[in-house]
DNA sequence: GGGGATGCGTTACGCACTGTCACGTTACAG
DNA sequence: CTGTAACGTGACAGTGCGTAACGCATCCCC
């Protein structure tokens, strides 16, 4: 018996590449997709639609009838499923402690002291 | 022809695991890893083999011989696959934008502004 | 020195998902 | 009635994971 292994997989490039499409242009058609595609990866017809619906069937999109064609659109924030990977890392990486992760990632030099601040500052002003 | 795709994946739970005790326990034989896995994942000695063998094969791992026995240990800090993954992220979901980054992740809760400003103070103390 | 124990690599199977389509179906426009 | 535009189905090969049985060296001990 095979045990299964329900961790969520992350997005491919090509996922990738149309949930951002969706997120920066809103709702569009698989037609529409797939020019917007056609410059990096030259795709069918079919191939992009089967792309969307396993897309769809993974929750990230949903899409309706618009006239006679289908049109798509995300269905979660792109923030959201950012800030899902992030938590997911500070889990698996950090044991949860988000000043752990925090101080490794300046350490790393993702973020920068600035970076920090000048976010420190703008929360503060706006609160 | 097949088009193959390059594109990182991600960490799987049973790998992370063994990457988590190796991080935090430093190097250790096969058979201690499958010891340290026995409770949520208990698998044959050779199973933790291959998985072992795999993840060096991805440079996560190297090994050296001490006596007759392989000792294993992570290959790259902690740290920097965090960081790395990170960086993937912001890349992928925020166009690069480190700002665009941070502003997301308090906005969807994952960093709190106590949290910032406590880093934020952390680091100018230190600098 | 023959026989178990120890440690390791090889090979392999099933499964899940991906990239990629060819094709079949449906329904509206003329 | 026939294009044609739009959509779904089914399929196949490729990749990687989880899992492990086996087989090959050693080395220790009686």
């Amino acid at each position: 018996m095979t045990v299964r292994n329900a961790s969520p997989r992350a997005l491919t490039v090509l996922q990738q590449a149309i949930l951002n499409f969706l997120w920066s242009k809103g709702p569009a058609t698989a037609d529409q997709v797939r020019e917007a595609l056609l410059p990096k990866h030259p795709l069918k017809d079919s191939s992009v639609r089967t792309l969307l619906r396993r897309l769809e069937a993974q929750g990230y999109l949903s899409h309706r009838l618009d006239g006679k064609a289908f049109v798509y659109q995300a269905a979660m924030l792109q923030r959201s499923v950012a800030a899902r990977a992030v938590r997911n890392i500070i889990d698996r990486f950090c044991a949860g402690s988000v000043e752990q992760f925090l101080v490794g990632m300046v350490d790393e030099k993702v973020l920068s002291v600035e970076q920090i601040e000048r976010l420190a500052r703008k929360v503060r002003s706006q609160k």
